[in-house]
DNA sequence: TGCTACCTAAGTGGGATCAG
DNA sequence: CTGATCCCACTTAGGTAGCA
């Protein structure tokens, strides 16, 4: 016997305006006008024979069949919305998206992602960097390395890293009568900022036990790869970020650390992924390599 | 803020036709 | 006879405008 099923419009559109109790912010909601959401409401109270809303002058309120009704229709959506998730995720099981910082994309994963592809040849990994800070992307990435809590509640997050720094400079910069030697003598050379970090040179010099410097001698850029390209030009000292946006020192001669201080940030490194997509042979693949390379245990954040 | 009338565009289904 | 294709009428979804 062939169910008897409203619509998938009509059940959306219910769905929306009950949970929102409103038809105009369903109809945002969804990308229609309020007046689509106002039929399939109605052909859906015609097809039950039942009011499923009470219509007041400003606003709407479920009836008992409509408040009945409400938590069968969302259950049963969020199921056929992880239902098609899955059946995605096996249709390019071999596709990976990774959103991460290009300066960790440059001085970190870039250089281990041949290994990554040495032990998983049939994964395409597609790499999307961004110099400053984003909202991850969990509609279209399945992967994101980032610096803060993603603002989505819903996506799964787990520790890499505590996120450090320490001062780097061109190796021109140290010794001498007024070269760097001691945290103070930072006082006299530019010190480049990250705009969307300013804490980072305070912070250091608080753990160095060192008054600050003038803010006002600082130079800004938007990226830590700015900032080092800068340093090895002699043009000031950079704030290395730790672990995975740190240049390596032993190929890059071009900078030093000049002090073995290391200051902790308030953020951390975060892996950060779909829950659903966690289950994706690509996905599982890339999150096991990535804490085996960062050399840390799994650790959820709640 | 929601309802209704009216309109348009797109989708659907059934009949006609044709080729193998 | 069967399956593919085309055409056309009908249905459906959603938009605009006006109203309560």
């Amino acid at each position: 016997m062939p169910r008897k099923l409203p619509s998938l419009s009509a059940a959306k559109a219910f769905e929306a305006a009950a949970r929102l109790l409103s038809f105009r912010a369903a109809a945002e909601e969804l990308s229609v006008t309020h007046s689509a959401i106002s039929h399939q409401v109605k052909s859906l109270e015609a097809q039950l024979g039942v009011l499923l809303f009470k219509r007041g002058p400003q606003s709407v309120s479920l009836t008992e069949a409509g408040r009945l009704y409400f938590p069968v229709l969302r259950d049963a959506l969020d199921r056929i919305a992880e239902g098609t998730e899955l059946v995605r995720a096996m249709e390019s099981p071999k596709e990976l998206t990774v959103q991460v910082y290009i300066t960790m994309a440059v001085n970190w994963l870039i250089p281990r992602l041949y290994d990554f592809q040495q032990r998983f040849p049939d994964i395409k990994v597609r790499l999307e960097t961004s110099r400053v800070s984003w909202d991850f992307d969990a509609e279209h990435a399945d992967l994101g390395i980032v610096l803060q809590t993603p603002s989505d509640p819903s996506v799964h997050r787990e520790v890499l890293a505590r996120a450090a720094v320490t001062p780097l400079c061109s190796p021109k910069l140290l010794g001498g009568k007024n070269g760097i030697s001691r945290p103070e003598d930072l006082h006299r050379f530019p010190l480049l900022k990250i705009y969307t970090s300013p804490q980072d040179w305070p912070t250091w010099f608080k753990k160095a036990g060192v008054e600050a410097a003038v803010e006002s001698e600082a130079i800004t850029v938007d990226s830590y790869i700015l900032a080092y390209e800068a340093a090895m030009e002699g043009q000031g000292v950079a704030m290395g970020l730790r672990p995975f946006a740190m240049p390596d020192l032993k190929v890059e001669r071009r900078l030093v650390a000049p002090f073995g201080i290391v200051a902790e940030r308030p953020d951390s490194w975060l892996l950060v992924c779909r829950p659903e997509r966690l289950d994706r042979p690509a996905v599982r693949a890339f999150r096991n390599w990535l804490r085996e390379a960062a050399g840390t245990a799994p650790a959820k954040v709640a």
